[in-house]
RNA sequence: GGGCCCAUAGCUUAGGCUGGCUGGAGCACCCGGCUGAUAACCGGGAGGUCGUCGGUUCAAAUCCGACUGGGCCCA
């Protein structure tokens, strides 16, 4: 049972063969490798591609941004462009990478991973990075997106590492680059901290408890027992707890609580915590509980002065909570920083696990996690557990692992990027943003509140961080291999590896006190390392190319996502090293979402895999679709929605051309190369529309609108296929002007070439298909492209009021059509008049009007000036009443002779129709026979020769009788008279 | 809690910055025509409170504010 046709069936026009096809020629030929190398001396035009981690499958939305990528690439290519550079890369370190060689070696930790070997751990890391190109490539293939693949930079090269090591040297001596002791997001499973712009990838709804805890205040003899409550999401952090912070401004009160002990929260916390009223025994301001002591929840941070005590912090908010922060130095930004004030030093009992370790007795050898429930149980058991419950909200989960992360105070190396957000923002303003919003909003906002970049990474897989530090803590920055050789004394084994093994068994001398320095453990974040690329893939300054790498590429296109992490990257870098913007535009386009707009994703089930949904409907269609949408938002990716679009524009592009085809290759006609000197009205107008929808597809692609561009080229598509095409249709077989005839050939077949010419960007299968076929009716069999051939510039023949004529023209055209419809009058049957009551003259003259007299088969059109057409009376016209100042009056009736006229009309398209049934070619001539009644006999005979003319008759002969109906003929009613034809294949002999 | 973006016919959308006459188009649908004719072509029809409410204005899809819904980001 072969399912329905549903709305997604393959398109009829096989789009998808015609890519198979191209595709073989252009792999047979050589053409992308010809087209990448193109205009050796052109104008540079810079591009790095930005690289996707070598160790995942591609995904629809990377689709969508290659399309983006390649249309532009493309269209600058024709340009004359030389594109700096189209090399493909891989993003080969980092996590990522580390996890996938985790799982297939089952290594849970890193104990695990030491164990193994961290060498082998390396090794496997680079093997697994050096399998997934294939599906990329397979990718980009279908999708047409060329890149050189056989020079692909790769992060992990040796070169690529030096040049990352070169610029971090460089902020370094720029005291760009700094270690600190921070509280920063980290991962336990990873057990290594994660940069602010990877933690913002991990936000995640999540369920936490909610403990409100009651911490006994130490209070005069005398005084009321009374306790502080404060609230937590993460228990597993008291015992860590040193202060608690109030705010100076805020209300507390003192409430009587049922087992008669007073507790203290703040005022706007009462509802809260007792949303039934509660018996307030005293009124405090926050200022004045400053210095007051309180137990601690947890006694095992052992005392130290100052420690649990009242302190005042801006940080406490009366919105959540109580009122009350509790706080623990080393887990939480705001924490260090208030902890730091008070100088109490910090507490953290966790291992690099977070397990508790022996210091906590009550909850040794459990993860933090595992540790709550426990914690709140024996809070419970000792009086001070006042409310628990849970708390839906958002929190960070490691964008890899998917663990939840925590924020712990470490040692880190950073990028100090709050020293410069200033020229970050200073740069990012010279940057054009599609959309636009991103550079002051988003992106900006982002900018401006940059934080440090927390760069190093305390794993295996990755660009060594290439810091030496001697015992007294002299750090030494090393930013070349060569540099390394001479400090250590010793050269670099053959095919140095500057990974960990090999670099961290180097020690040399400290360039300050000449201790021996041992290499910092740490690997960098990833994100630096892709966002290196402009110049890094170029192994600068090394070996600096002919160009300058630092300057600004002329644009990215990525993913909406990459705002936080290859496009910020890659600023903060430019930026840091060069002080200059990284690009000069940027282009990010929105998520994919699955067709009920739904985000996709994996694990729900409704990611479309990128492939297959290629290989069904080819890279052109897909491609059409996603450049045809409004891709900066999400865009629904509905299948029903992918075929249409283009089938409309190159389907009918696609008959055109059959049916140029059909008629020239009949003719013994080649297709055009230039423009033909056009002299009638079509041909010019044809060719004028043609050189406008260059000058639009040339502007938007300026612009990097692609989109307005392919509307420009759809639009024109349909003026050559619904006005030039139809209204010259008889030029193409017509033996009357053999002149004519050539140029209306040459007129469609320069359009054809110069269409797919203009569509190369946009769909180049379909493109190139064009452009061979028009070669010579087939694919050439030397290498021609029409990827090698230069962006069209026009014919010169743009003519503005031509084009505004015909406009005008075929708007009176659509006036009259609806006026014959009114009188009820078929086109086939000829009318006298037609009349145009408008100010303006003939917008083209006879010529214009003869179209509009046989569009619309009326004998004359008559031009008027307006207020005339109270002289058209209703009885003998249908009038059209004036919109925008232009009326318009139709005869409502034929004369006599026209309606005979009109007759021989029905009669024809019948046999032309049997013609069609017989499957006789246009060329064939027939021998016909008819019968018909009375006035429909007459008109006839009377158009004897018209009938022979048109049916390629080699005789028409007329019966008196009526036909039997056994003797092969076929039978009619027009207007309620009877027609009998016998169409048959003239007696063939050559030369008549 | 803060910020950004989006919302026009069943679907895809033009117009919006710069307010102005009946808000255009394509697909699908209905009626009719046409066909040397394609996923055809031509005319007509139906289908829109331009997300909702309020404001500015002689006049608002357009400018302003609030809200609703969707998406994204930050904390």
């Amino acid at each position: 049972m072969a399912p329905e046709d549903g709305p997604t069936r393959p398109p009829s026009v096989p789009f998808h063969e015609i890519a198979r096809k191209v595709r073989e020629y252009w792999e047979s030929k050589g053409v992308p490798e010809l087209a990448l190398a193109d205009h050796p001396n052109g104008p540079v035009f810079r591009f790095t591609e930005g690289p996707p981690t070598a160790n995942g499958a591609p995904h629809v939305g990377h689709v969508i941004s290659r399309a983006l990528k390649d249309v532009h690439l493309r269209y600058h290519r024709q340009r004359g462009d030389r594109i700096v550079t189209p090399m493909a890369g891989w993003d080969c370190h980092g996590l990522p990478v580390e996890l996938e060689v985790e799982k297939r070696h089952g290594l849970k930790s890193k104990k695990d991973i030491e164990a193994y070997g961290v060498g082998r751990f390396c090794d496997e890391c680079r093997a697994s990075t050096l399998q997934v190109a294939s599906v990329w490539e397979e990718m980009s293939h279908r999708l047409g997106y060329w890149l050189d693949y056989r020079h692909a930079y790769r992060t992990m090269s040796a070169p690529y590492i030096e040049s990352v090591w070169w610029s971090l040297k460089e902020l370094h001596t720029k005291g760009l680059l700094e270690k600190g002791h921070y509280v920063l997001p980290y991962c336990p499973r990873c057990e290594t901290p994660l940069s602010s712009h990877e933690v913002a990838q991990g936000y995640r709804e999540t369920t936490d408890p909610s403990v409100t805890v009651r911490l006994p205040l130490h209070v005069a003899a005398g005084e009321a027992p009374a306790g502080i409550l404060v609230w937590t999401t993460t228990p597993w952090t008291l015992p860590s707890n040193l202060l608690v912070a109030a705010r100076s401004d805020l209300p507390y009160v003192q409430v009587r609580s049922a087992e008669g002990t007073d507790v203290i929260l703040a005022e706007a916390a009462l509802p809260r915590y007792f949303p039934n009223g509660a018996e307030v025994v005293h009124r405090y301001e926050g200022r004045e509980l400053a210095g007051r002591s309180y137990d601690p929840p947890f006694p095992f941070a052992g005392p130290n002065p100052g420690r649990y005590r009242i302190v005042l912090d801006d940080m406490v908010s009366p919105a959540e909570g109580t009122g009350f922060v509790h706080i623990a130095p080393s887990f939480g930004p705001d924490d260090q920083r208030v902890g730091a004030r008070e100088g109490v030093g910090v507490y953290d009992p966790l291992d690099g696990r977070a397990v508790f370790s022996s210091a906590v007795p009550l909850v040794e050898g459990k993860s933090f996690k595992l540790a709550d429930p426990i914690l709140t149980r024996d809070l419970e058991g000792r009086g001070l557990l006042f409310a628990q419950g849970t708390v839906r909200h958002t929190y960070p989960f490691c964008w890899r692992c998917g663990n939840p992360l925590i924020y712990r105070a470490i040692d880190s190396w950073f990028v100090r990027t709050s020293r410069f957000n200033e020229p970050l923002v200073r740069n990012n303003r010279t940057v054009e943003w599609i959309p636009e919003h991103l550079r002051d909003g988003r992106f900006g906002n982002f900018l401006t509140e940059a934080k440090d970049w927390a760069l190093s990474r305390n794993r295996y897989w990755g660009t060594p961080l290439p810091v030496w530090v001697c015992p007294v803590g002299h750090a030494t920055c090393v930013g070349s291999f060569a540099e390394l050789e001479r400090r250590s004394g010793h050269p670099l084994s053959d095919g140095f590896d500057p990974h960990r093994v090999e670099v961290d068994a180097i020690r040399f001398p400290c360039s300050v006190c000449g201790a021996e320095a041992k290499r910092e453990p740490y690997t960098i974040d990833g994100w630096y390392d892709s966002g290196a690329a402009p110049f890094a893939q170029y192994h600068y300054p090394f070996e600096p190319g002919p160009f300058d790498p630092a300057a600004p590429l002329d644009f990215v296109a990525e993913g909406l996502d990459q705002t936080r992490g290859w496009f910020y990257t890659m600023l903060v870098l430019a930026t840091g090293l060069f002080d200059r913007p990284a690009y000069k535009v940027a282009i990010a386009n929105g998520l994919v979402l699955d067709d009920s707009g739904q985000k996709m994703s994996k694990s729900k089930g409704n990611a479309v895999e990128p492939l297959g949904l290629l290989e069904k409907y080819g890279g052109d269609t897909v491609r059409w679709a996603f450049l045809t949408a409004d891709y900066t938002e999400p865009t629904k990716l509905r299948e029903s929605d992918i075929g249409p679009g283009a089938a409309r524009v190159l389907g009918t592009l696609l008959n055109v051309y059959a049916f140029y085809r059909e008629n020239a290759a009949a003719d013994g006609l080649r297709p055009a190369r230039e423009a033909p000197k056009p002299s009638g009205l079509l041909d010019r107008w044809l060719l004028s529309r043609l050189d406008e929808t260059i000058r639009d597809t040339t502007s938007a692609l300026d612009a990097f609108d692609p989109r307005k561009g392919a509307g420009a080229i759809r639009d024109f598509v349909d003026d050559l296929s619904t006005w030039y095409l139809r209204r010259s249709r008889s030029r193409f077989w017509s033996d009357a002007d053999p002149t004519d005839r050539r140029v209306a050939n040459d007129t469609l077949s320069y359009a054809l070439g110069t269409t797919a010419r203009l569509l190369a960007p946009f769909t180049p299968f379909f493109a190139e298909h064009l452009h061979q076929e028009l070669h010579g009716f087939e694919y050439s069999t030397a290498t021609t492209s029409v990827h090698l051939t230069r962006w069209p510039t026009g014919s010169g023949h743009y003519d503005g009021p031509l084009n505004t004529g015909m406009r005008a023209l075929r708007a009176d055209v659509e006036a009259g059509r609806e006026l014959r419809q009114r009188a009820g009058v078929k086109s086939r049957i000829p009318l006298e008049t037609f009349v145009v009551f408008s100010d303006a003259l003939p917008p083209l003259g006879t010529a214009g009007d003869r179209i509009a007299a046989d569009e619309l088969n009326v004998r004359v059109v008559v031009r008027l000036p307006p207020g005339n057409a109270t002289q058209f009376p209703d009885s003998v016209y249908v009038v059209r009443p004036a919109h925008d100042g232009v009326a318009y009056a139709l005869s409502a009736k034929p004369t006599p002779e026209l309606h005979r006229e009109g007759l021989v009309r029905e009669s024809l398209r019948r046999l032309q129709q049997v013609r069609k049934e017989m499957g006789l070619a246009f060329t064939d001539r027939v021998a016909v026979t008819v019968f018909a009644e009375g006035d429909l006999g007459s008109a006839l005979e009377a158009a004897r020769g018209k009938l022979a003319d048109e049916l390629l008759a080699d005789s028409v002969e007329f019966r008196s009788t009526a036909p039997p109906p056994e003797d092969g003929f076929r039978g009619w009613e027009i207007e309620g008279l009877r027609l009998s034809a016998r169409v048959v294949r003239a007696p063939n002999e050559s030369g008549s």
